[in-house]
DNA sequence: TTGACATCCACACAAATGTGTGGTATGTTA
DNA sequence: TAACATACCACACATTTGTGTGGATGTCAA
C-alpha cells in the first residue's frame, strides 16, 4: 500500500488545483474541480477529496459549500530545518524544527506600511539598500528601536536613542553622524524582507 | 454623502469579519455573516455587501457560494509608501508606490525550506544571526549566489564562487577565510526575513 | 483469489446558498 | 420637501452544491 503522505499523479493535480484556488480566491466546489479535471461526475471528485483527506492533506466540513481547508500547505507554511542529513534536505519530519508561516509574520498587526530602504545608513545593522522595511505606525518608541522618522519631508530609517531628555537618531554606519535635528517618529520597524 | 473609502462602524465590523474568515479559511456565506452580526434576515447582509462593494472594498460574483473577494486587503497587502507627507503616513492613495504581497514573495515557488541563520559569517552581506533564510532546494547555482551548502553534516550559508574549474565558498566577513573543502549545494537563498 | 485501492461514470435528492420582492424606520443632504 | 443612504425585517424562490446509491474497470499485494 501507498504510505501516509504519498500521492498519485492525479491526486497531486487535484490538490494543486485546490491549493491554487484557495490562495488566489476561495476553495473550489466539487463541480469546479470536476470541470477543471475534465470529470463528468461529481462522484469522482468526491473520491479524490476523500483520498486526499484520508492522507492528511486537507479537511472538509459536512454539507458546507467550498469547505476545503488545507492541512499541509507548502505555499504558506515553510518548514524550518534543524539538522540537515548528509544526503541533503529531506523535509522529513524528524528534521523540521518549526514552520515559517507567512501570515504569522504579520497577522494581527494593524497599521502596517512598508518602505523601500534607500541608502546605506543602516548597513551595519544588516539593513541594505532595496530591502523592504515593514513598519508599524506609531509615534513613540523605545531607546534602541529602529524607527522610521520624518526629517522635514523625508522619511528615513534610523535607530532611536535617548540621552537624558534629548532624543536623537543614530545611523548604523560610521560614515553617517548622529542626527540631532527635529524629527517625528512615524513608526517602528518590525520586519525586514530582502528578496534575492 | 460619505466619500469613497469611508465605512460606517457596522460596515467595518462586517468587513472585518469577512476578512478574518477569508484569512483563516474561506469567505463566509450570507447566512454566516447574518449569524455573526445577529441579523435575522439575509437581506440585511445583502445590503451591507452591496454597500461594501460599492465603496470598493470587495467584489462578488453572481450566484456563486461564498464569492467574496477582497479588493483592499490590509492583512496580506501592505502598501509601500513613496513620499510620506509631513503629517505622517497617511496611507492615502497618492502616496502608495506599490504593495508587498506576502504570497507574492514566495508564490509559485516549490521546494522551499527555511534555515535559521547561525553565526556571523555573512554579516557583511547583511545577513545576521537569527535571520530566517528561505531557500529553494537545488544542487547547482551561479557564481556569486548565496547558497546553503552542506559541509560534512553541517549546513551553512555562504557565497558560491568559481575560479576556473574549482568552486569554493566565501564568507561575507573578513574574519572567515574562504572554504575549499568538499561541499554540496543544497539550495539557493531566495529571501531573508528578519523579525524585530 | 480475495480484498483494498485507484479511477472513473450516471443520476436523484436534500441541504445550503444567493436572489427577488416588499416592507419599516431614521437620518442627512440638496 | 424630495432624494438618498443607512439600517433593519420577513419570506418565497431558484440555483448551487454536497451527498447517496449503484455501478464499472484495472492494479497490486496478501
Amino acid at each position: 500500500m501507498r504510505e501516509g503522505g504519498e500521492l498519485t499523479a492525479k491526486q497531486k493535480r487535484v490538490l494543486e488545483f485546490v491549493m491554487e484556488r484557495i490562495h488566489e480566491n476561495m476553495p473550489p466546489t466539487i463541480r469546479e474541480i470536476a470541470a477543471h479535471m475534465g470529470f463528468s461526475s461529481t462522484g469522482t471528485v468526491r473520491d479524490y477529496l476523500a483520498a486526499l483527506e484520508k492522507k492528511g492533506y486537507l479537511k472538509r466540513e459536512n454539507n458546507l459549500a467550498r469547505s476545503i481547508a488545507l492541512l499541509k500547505d507548502s505555499l504558506r507554511k515553510i518548514p524550518i530545518l534543524g539538522a540537515i542529513p548528509a544526503g541533503g534536505p529531506d523535509l522529513a519530519y524528524e528534521n523540521i524544527e518549526g514552520y515559517v508561516e507567512l501570515d504569522d509574520l504579520l497577522a494581527g498587526q494593524a497599521n502596517l506600511f512598508a518602505l523601500k530602504v534607500k541608502g546605506e545608513s543602516m548597513l551595519e545593522a544588516g539593513i541594505l539598500e532595496g530591502d523592504i522595511a515593514i513598519i508599524r505606525k506609531q509615534s513613540i518608541a523605545q531607546n534602541g528601536d529602529v524607527v522610521a522618522a520624518l526629517l522635514g519631508d523625508e522619511a528615513t530609517l534610523k535607530r532611536l536613542r535617548y540621552t537624558g531628555k534629548t532624543a536623537y537618531l543614530e545611523a548604523a554606519n560610521k560614515k553617517y553622524p548622529p542626527i540631532f535635528e527635529e524629527f517625528a517618529i512615524i513608526g517602528k520597524l518590525i520586519t525586514i524582507v530582502r528578496k534575492y
